[in-house]
DNA sequence: AGAAATTAATCCGTTGATGGAACAATGCAT
DNA sequence: ATGCATTGTTCCATCAACGGATTAATTTCT
């Protein structure tokens, strides 16, 4: 079959509805110049007139009223097969497959998530907490949650949120090795840093911006894995305050030089397409609020 | 709806049937430049990605799997719609108008109409036998047959025979009046003559063409009643022979001046335009056939 | 592991469809 | 009848869609 053929059939149901090409091409939206072309081509390809036209009014043939009641019934099944997919769209629903940081999850999402889950009664989850940077090409999954600056990609990255990180140490590692007082005095501290990440900090404070190159023993890949060593008294950690809030309450860790913090890391939603259905969209919706208007 | 949205409708189930751009570009007969272009816009005008793809396989989203099960349909419905057309075309059904000259139809029409029923037992008849030329665009006729060279007209006229015509009288007009030798003796003899056609009769015998201007009493818009004239003794008559081929049987009418004939007159099927459904055209095709082909 | 082959996406010069305007024809009102 | 208003068709300059060639990415074969 011909496909060009579905659009004139729409085009034609339009022009029998309203009884006259000029209404039909108004209520399309298309010049009637272009609506009568189409029609004449319509009945050329399938050598058959579908109506006898004078200048005043148009009725149908034969062939156009056989045609027509079939040609009303695609058109109204292919609309609803819209409005359906329009559904899909309003009502989040299915599987929604997240690859997300592992202390992302536990400390900002889980909060969350009952919230989220309770509103969208539709979505299932299949959370996956991983380091690694899964391949949104090839795997099954809807969104990935990233922390820093992304590599440009073909990828559509919408950033959810900015998270100001400051220093933090416990009372004892401060003990033993002594306060820093200024940035530079982190120089000749045991600084836990994230690998792959630099060794450079970058500490603000309101009027200027500071680089501290730093050193340490630790290398690591885990925000948890590096509040806890914090707590253990191995070294000063840079951090986002939702992760040490407790152990800030029960003094395992306290924030060292308090006047300065570190460059804002962002937080982005990572997605194939910007062609998202409900479910993924209203996840990332959720994120973006929740983290913008964050509760303290 | 947006009209547009159907043809990539028709296109996106080919890629999913086919498994593949490549192949479905191939079996549609489409560069795969524009299929991909297509589902691609398609995607974006209805806001969801359909298929997951990588360079070597494309998968359907759940979105996906929706759209192309009604997408399925809508296509297969409009495949239907198509070849039910098709069978409108080849068998033949409806109900078949037709104007025609009165004695074209008791004459030619009537004794050969039987086989053309009972070949199309799916077509009805209205004839409309009137010397009146029906306007095809206004009034519901499928066909009208004309004899005689047609004017210019956005119309399709289809020649469907040639009858040659001959001079005919009465034995007893013969005797009161005389027997023209040649055409030029026609001049001072009642001749009937059809309104609103010339004064001037042409005759070919086997070598030239003679004008005569004719004159009579007689102007008539009647086949039959010209025939019915002549056979009362009143003129003579240029006529087909199959019109007066009674006549001459029982010896009513003979023919004058047998080695001359008249200009033969074009008989022409007309009809509004060149898309006609097959009851039209196997009529206009049984009548072509059978004036050609027609039996002595 | 490297090379070749396959496939979807993209690029860009060309072309066929488009749509505003002029035209033709029809019906209505005077 | 005649003029006017309305509607479908045709015309042609313009422009967006097309499609051949290229690119990028991924799998399979060597």
């Amino acid at each position: 079959m011909h496909v060009e053929l579905l659009n004139d059939m729409a085009l034609f149901v339009e022009v029998v509805k309203a009884r006259s090409f000029r209404r039909a091409a108004e209520t399309i939206g298309m010049p009637n110049s272009t609506l009568s072309r189409r029609i004449g081509l319509l009945e050329k390809a399938i050598g058959l007139r579908l109506l006898h036209r004078t200048t005043r009014k148009i009725e149908l043939t034969e062939a156009g009223q056989i045609y027509f009641e079939r040609c009303k019934r695609i058109v109204d099944e292919a609309r609803l097969a819209h409005e359906q997919l329009g559904e899909i769209l309003a009502q989040p629903s299915g599987v929604l497959r997240v690859s997300l940081p592992v202390d992302f999850a536990t400390t900002f999402l889980a909060p969350q998530i009952a919230e989220f889950s309770r509103r969208y009664p539709g979505i299932s989850f299949e959370f996956d907490l991983t380091p690694r940077r899964v391949d949104l090409v090839t795997e099954p999954f809807d969104v990935a949650i990233r922390m820093g600056e992304q590599p440009d990609s073909n990828l559509i990255a919408r950033q959810i949120a900015v998270l100001p990180r400051y220093l933090y140490a416990s009372p004892r590692y401060l003990e033993l090795y002594g306060e820093p007082r200024q940035p530079a005095d982190l120089s000749g501290h045991e600084c836990l840093r994230m690998r792959p990440s630099a060794n450079v900090w970058t500490l603000h404070d309101a009027t200027e911006a500071i680089d501290v190159t730093v050193g340490g023993r630790f290398q690591l890949n885990s925000i948890g894995m590096m509040r806890r060593l914090a707590a253990f008294d191995l070294g000063i950690a840079m951090l986002a305050e939702e992760i040490v809030a407790d152990d800030l309450a029960n003094g395992r860790l306290r924030r060292v030089l308090p006047q300065w913090q570190a460059t804002p890391v962002p937080v982005y939603a990572i997605t194939e397409t910007r062609l998202l259905p409900a479910k993924t969209l209203r996840f990332i919706d959720f994120l973006h609020d929740y983290m913008i208007h964050k509760p303290k």
